[in-house]
Order: structure tokens, then C-alpha cells, then sequence
DNA sequence: GCTTTAAAAGTAAAAAGTACCTAAATAACT
DNA sequence: AGTTATTTAGGTACTTTTTACTTTTAAAGC
């Protein structure tokens, strides 16, 4: 009756600017930015559909459980054709390089800046006006209510991306996922930058030591830091 | 492709024998409990249609707040054919009177019990064989693996309700939706039932004193119980 | 009025969280 | 080599929250 497709929200960070991430396409059609979609083949379940996706626009072959469901998307208008979005998040450490690749022009990394109180996407910033604090709790009813297409993304790609983006806010002190882009070993410095732009403040008003105290029932220790730069080296945590 | 399925988790609370409650049908067909399903019409989306759900099953006719989206189940093998599962919650209070409605034989409301460890599916009472601690932490993952049909229950309805199980009890500490069960209104004695049955502790083991100043942030007051009966009268809360 | 029952309210200790400070480990500079 | 700047680990005292337990209050039944 309805086609099936699969979108997937997938986050990394850029070790270098220490921006966290997420991957856009640009659609040939419609010369739209938009999320990475596909449609769900007979042969395979929407985990499986889901990381096809990430081996056809990134080359990565994961395993399954590197890919997590975020929700279901039905309204009847949030396509030109009647089409579920089953949608998924993905964590990538690396930023890895990209290619369009089939019905695609462009293929970017989008860097989540908080500027202000809003998230705007310009300049290869991606960003949010008034990102609604409320999406998170009512994201399962009135979606065709939340329904806004305000960031200039193609179909509701720029609500399955809020929903995204709290999701992981809300999860963050009891199962910060979103770590994961970090590689599997992180500094905490590196996790309290990715708190402070999810949190929207800045890296000082997350406490050093007050974060190693709270959150290492979350981490667990495994060494040391081995690069080269001023300073104490950090310690080398792993997620439990 | 596939065919969209609607699930609903529908949970009420008895009010004389102060069980939680989850409603089941019995299959004409296969003679086997299972969780009320309709299949997705052209003109809805998958909220709507989880009401219509249950304004067939029940004759109550709910506003579109009161359905919630709970996952997504797409294993291959999950149906004969191949369907996908998009499975909702809802909270009804009272315990509404039941009609079986078209395909199926019986409709009974099954009480959720601790038994030990254990729940098991006796008597009219559901429960579960070890229930996994980890679904809902995986739930969105290998759900294939997952897949057990270790209750008697039709297709995988065991595991959508191990899930909603999971994912009411994690949600207790910050959004206690399942009190929507209670009815707009409840004092603290029947939320702690409530939670005693979904913590599987008894009763004695939730303080009463320290249950109301560590909930009093989710509750608001708005009077006081005037109802007949020994001992001092309870306050009466609503969710905030 | 006294006893029983059930819930609210109080108390003190423990645990967790917060603001701020000191110590340690490294690189860079004189 | 010794000093300084930088960065992170570790410590301390204070505040808030949680927990275990006790007391008070409000009703019903006799």
C-alpha cells in the first residue's frame, strides 16, 4: 500500500574544528539538502535496509547493532506519495569521506552550531530556529501538528532531525550513545565538548572535575592519553 | 510492498483488585491471544489509526494526545506475509467493558503479576519467563535475535510487550505516563502500586513518605480524597 | 472517648551534586 | 637546566537530594 523508506540521521565529529556532525545530501531533483533515504527491500529487515544505506553513500560495513531506531513517520502529506519514513541514528567515528553517489549531487557533513538560542543552517552550519523543547515528549503524537518544513530540508527532514537531536539530549545522562562518534576510546574533554553543543552552553560551564564525578559510573577507565601537545595528557575512557 | 499493521498496547488498572492491566483478543483463527491489530487505511496516518483501533475495540473515543508511539517491528519472518508493525501505547482508566468485534473470539483484560522472578501466563494473568532486562536498551536493534514466541502469544506480541514493559518502567523516573491508567486524578497510594508492580517490589519497599518528596516535582495537588473509609483521607495529585 | 487505620509531615544521616582550589604532567621558552 | 604556560587529574568544603526511620494528623469503628 505505502512505500517503505529508511532514513537515517547519521552523527560524527570533526577532530579538528571539534564539530559534531551530521550527514546531508543534496537531492538532484529537487537541489534540496535532505537526509540519506532509502526504500526497504523485500529481502531484508529496516536494521539491515538502514546500514545497506550507510555501505552505499559511505562504504562503511557495520554491524547490526550499530543502528538504532528513532521513530516512525506516517502523516499522509509528508511526501508527494503516501510513504512511511522508519528512521535511524547512526554514530560514525573519523568523519569519514563521502561520495553523492546515486540521486544525489552533493554529499556534506553539516556542523551543529548553536548560535544564540537557535540552530540556522547557513554557511555549512546546520541550525534550528526556536528548536522546540517540547518535540522530544510529543514526537510519538501530533506529528502531522509539528509538521514545519522551516530549515529549507526537503519533505519532514527537518523534524526526524530535531527529534534526533533530542532524543540524544535526553538520553545523555543515563546513556550517552552519541559518544560513540568519539571512537571507542575518548578523552573527557572530547565527550564535555560534545555536552556543552548539545546542552547549548559553553565548554566552561561543564566543570572538569565535577564531570569526571558524575559521569564516571557511565565510563570506564582504560588509559592514557599518547599525543603530542601542551599539557597534562588526559586520561582514555571507554563507554560501559 | 509490505503491509502496515497497527498494534496497540492498551493498559488500564482494576480498581478493586488494584492490578495492572494490558488488553488481549483472542484470534478466531488461530485461537491464540494477541494485542489488538488493525492495518493502516490510505486516509490515516498511524496515530489516527491506533484510535480508530481502539474506538472499534473498546467504543472510546479518544483525542489524538492519547496515543503514543512505542517502535517498529520488520522482521521478515514476524508475519506470515510480510508486514511491518508499528506498535503504539495507550493508557485508559476505569477498565472499560470489553467486545470481542470482528476476528476476534474473546477480549479480556490480563493482569500484569509478579510471580517471583518470573511472569507467567496463568489464569488470566500475564507474564513473562525472564524478562530481559536488556530489551529495552536493544529494542531497537537485533530484533530478529530477540525474537522469542515464549508466551503463547501470537506473531512476536510477546516481544512488543516486553518492550512496552521496559519502556514504561524506564520512563518512570522522569514521565510516569503509565498514571494516566488512574484516571485524570490519583493519590500517591495507587501511583506506589503502580510502581511497585512495574519495579517488582512490594508494596512496603516504596516509602510512602519519601515516594511524595521525591515525586512532588511530577505531581501537582489539587485536593484531598472524599472517599468512605478507616484512616486519614489522601491528598489528591494529577500529573503536571 | 478510646482504639485502630492510613496517610501526611518531620528528622537526622548518608549520598550526590556543585563551586572552587591545588597538584601533577607535559611542552615551550629563556 | 630551570622556569613558565598549559592542560588535566585530584581534592575540599558546601549545598542539595535521597534515604531510613519516627511522629503527628485525620478519619472510622466501637
Amino acid at each position: 500500500m505505502a512505500d517503505i523508506s529508511i532514513t537515517n540521521v547519521i552523527w560524527s565529529f570533526n577532530n579538528k574544528t571539534k564539530e559534531l556532525l551530521v550527514l546531508l545530501l543534496k537531492n538532484s531533483e529537487e537541489q534540496m539538502w535532505g537526509l540519506p533515504t532509502t526504500y526497504l527491500r523485500k529481502t531484508e529487515n529496516a536494521e539491515e535496509s538502514s546500514l545497506r544505506l550507510v555501505r552505499e553513500k559511505i562504504g562503511v560495513d557495520l554491524p547490526l547493532v550499530n543502528t538504532e531506531q528513532l521513530a516512525t513517520f506516517t502523516d499522509i502529506h509528508r511526501a508527494k506519495k503516501r510513504e512511511l519514513a522508519l528512521t535511524y541514528m547512526i554514530y560514525l567515528p573519523d568523519m569519514p569521506g563521502l561520495v553523492p553517489g546515486y540521486g544525489a549531487d552533493d554529499a556534506q557533513w553539516f556542523s551543529i552550531k548553536p548560535s544564540s538560542e537557535n540552530y540556522l543552517l547557513q554557511h555549512g552550519k546546520l541550525s534550528f530556529e526556536t528548536l522546540d523543547e517540547n518535540i522530544d515528549r510529543n514526537e510519538f503524537y501530533l506529528q502531522s501538528d509539528l509538521f514545519k518544513n522551516s530549515n529549507g530540508l526537503i519533505s519532514d527532514h527537518a523534524l526526524i532531525l530535531r527529534t534526533a537531536f533530542n532524543r540524544i539530549r535526553n538520553r545523555l545522562d543515563y546513556s550517552p550513545t552519541i559518544l560513540r562518534i568519539l571512537g571507542p576510546t575518548f578523552t573527557l574533554k572530547k565527550a564535555r565538548i560534545i555536552y556543552s553543543i548539545l546542552l547549548r552552553v559553553s565548554l566552561t560551564e561543564i566543570d572538569n572535575s565535577n564531570f569526571r564525578k558524575t559521569h564516571k559510573r557511565l565510563f570506564l577507565e582504560v588509559g592514557t592519553e599518547n599525543i603530542k601537545g601542551a599539557g597534562r595528557p588526559g586520561k582514555v575512557y571507554r563507554l560501559k
